[in-house]
DNA sequence: AAATTGAGCGAACACATGTTCACTGAATGC
DNA sequence: GCATTCAGTGAACATGTGTTCGCTCAATTT
């Protein structure tokens, strides 16, 4: 009952994870993943694969999972930046772009498939977003009294533009990222004022009415 | 001099680009194009192929270029909307996601290679885009007479907020397109509210400061 | 009219791919 | 201690890949 076997098979699952995103960092995607190349640095007979996974997709689809379980980390640690006071926007812009520094592998897998071939996996990619925006939503609305409509436009917009700019900062040397962090909080400014001025426009339209 | 035989050439070279771009907007990305497959769709052997390119790598940049040409037409369009009075705004989003429904296979190229696994690649598009930017700067400061800095920052945001909607309307039907196409506009309308409302702060700054 | 050019072709090569199949041998259940 | 399970294997298959080579034969040039 030790499941010393059970604890192996797990290992050289991940083992297979783990080589297949080394291989993806570097300059293949993973439309020209090969299963024989990740066997052989997971240190496994290509054959043996069939044991863990079933299709080269199934792996696919797990990676994007393993992705969207640490953006989504990513985002607790957001907010724990958060409680401890600070501004919001440079929290999170700072984090997202650590994040991407840390995980660049998975953040341009991500980024891939979200645009990729595979109906599947640009689906997943998608709903990992959503829970992106719904947080943000749930935070303009609850914290900054936003009308939910309001905040759901603004909330897009800001997704859009880090997601954005993340992408750049993949290319980017240290310098460059620096000055693209920068840039994305002070256009994360601007949609803030531009957000807030249309609630003022929309609460004057409406004592006007009454 | 008739030139019937450099015609015949240039033909079957379009016949290599059509089909190429055919399979693209399939399911297959440029990754996964085959030579073998584009020259059966052009009607010739696979070996005349390199009779009109060195590689593989030759028509997908060629691809790329014949994109960014499409989406230079689609500027000059654009503008000519704006002359015929209307908000500007709303006629360029309008625009852009007409050029989306109508070269989905075009631009599905140019978002994938964006984040593509070809450096090359990369820096094409990025060069498409960067045109796109730098035209949308220009009119900010001679129109709207923006400081070149904030006006930057501006057009910057507003490609990223608009090259991502672009990219959820591939998937898209027609109603979520136009959902989509309303949702951008008042998007753009908050940025610039904001960059107003920038703008005026820093006026205000600036006249304390005397 | 004769010589040259060059787009298109068919055969062949060397190779990598995903997947199947029957197998081995250690961990597990009884 | 014996029977069973099952992760890992090596050989083999069928197929698709990019690319080369020497050839044909109509358009072009001389």
């Amino acid at each position: 009952m030790a499941g010393v076997r059970a604890a192996q098979k797990e290992k050289t699952r991940r083992a297979l994870i783990q080589a297949a995103m080394n291989q993806l960092s570097a300059e293949h995607g993973y439309a020209s993943l090969s299963l024989r190349e990740v066997a052989r640095e997971a240190g496994i007979a290509p054959t043996s694969f069939y044991r863990h996974f079933q299709n080269m997709e199934e792996l696919g689809l797990t990676l994007v999972d393993e992705g969207g379980l640490t953006l989504r980390q990513l985002l607790r640690q957001s907010r724990q930046q958060i409680a401890k006071g600070g501004s919001i926007i440079r929290a999170s812009v700072t984090t997202f772009m650590e994040f991407v520094t840390n995980n660049t592998a998975i953040f341009r897998l991500l980024l891939q498939e979200k645009s990729g071939n595979s109906r599947d996996f640009r689906l997943a990619v998608t709903r990992e977003v959503e829970h992106f925006t719904a947080e943000l939503v749930d935070y303009l609305v609850d914290e900054q009294q936003f009308d939910r409509e309001l905040a759901e436009l603004q909330a897009d917009a800001i997704v859009r533009i880090v997601f954005s700019a993340g992408a750049d900062a993949l290319d980017a040397d240290a310098k460059e990222r620096q000055r693209l962090t920068e840039q994305t909080i002070a256009q994360l400014r601007v949609v803030a004022r531009g957000a807030e001025a249309t609630r003022q426009v929309a609460k004057t339209r409406e004592s006007a009415a009454l």
